[in-house]
DNA sequence: GTCTATGCAAAGCTTTTGCACCACT
DNA sequence: AGTGGTGCAAAAGCTTTGCATAGAC
């Protein structure tokens, strides 16, 4: 899955952004792993020096031309992951311990076309499950 | 729509919670008004005089009890409207000029009942939808 | 009378902004 | 060389916490 810098700075490129020691670092980091992570969490895993200021610049660079997408847990923290047009997926977050794991299902499709029908553009959505995981239910979880 | 008074108290002592004059106020509001609202916004709305903090509490009790959920669009704040059991329903909000309304489709039930089948507890999920809306489309909003 | 909600002040936390400097192309 | 990314400091915004007082039951 890790493929050589090189494919990093012509991905970033051809989706006209500069390709930034820390964009490569991101989309490489994110491309390796399943996310959603948080800009904190980022941070943490890359393992570099540099302000969260610009992690968050950086981020919202690569959001902004569609190479990552936002999701949002209800944490109080944006978190990040590549968009992947080919695995368009959800997650369940478990209410109790925190973890989650990703959904394959879609759910939004057929609903995106009837909005669209009725005048709507470029309609996206947002969908992510709560719930207690097995582990947690097992132990009585809240 | 709007019903007397005592119908508010009842609603609140029957969920387990005292019937105090924001608690009331807060609950007769979000009955009679298709949300969901901010707190910034149900704080004007009400019109009534009460520190923020105050508010935030109320309504933190309000979900707790089941009476009221939560909503983000993903702006920063939270939204809170009247959780009405037999009216499931979503939103999708205009990118362009924030307006949003009510969608009648729920499409989180079949997936509930999987995740529930491998062993999720109390799985809930929450659905937003983002798009142009056609009159800022007309207008060749972004 | 007891238990809990409210008000006020302050802090916490994520995210954003301004500006000077440095780096990619 | 020029445009745009980075670092630092500071601020903005929403939300939470602690504590004393007022109010609901």
């Amino acid at each position: 899955m890790l493929k050589d810098p090189l494919h990093y700075k012509k991905l970033l490129r051809s989706h006209g952004l500069r390709a930034t020691p820390l964009r490569i670092a991101l989309v490489e980091f994110l491309s390796s792993h399943h996310g959603p992570f948080t800009i904190r969490e980022l941070q943490e895993r890359l393992n570099r020096s540099g302000n969260i200021t610009t992690f968050y610049r950086a981020t919202e660079a690569l959001v902004e031309n569609g190479l990552v997408v936002t999701c949002d847990f209800g944490d109080g923290s944006l978190r990040y992951e590549m968009a992947q047009e080919k695995d368009h997926h959800h997650h369940i977050v478990c209410t109790s311990c925190g973890r989650w794991q990703r959904i394959p299902i879609c759910i939004g499709d057929q609903a995106t076309q009837e909005l669209e029908k009725t005048g709507f553009k470029e309609v996206s959505h947002k969908l992510e499950f709560f719930g207690i995981c097995p582990a947690c239910a097992e132990r009585g979880g809240r």
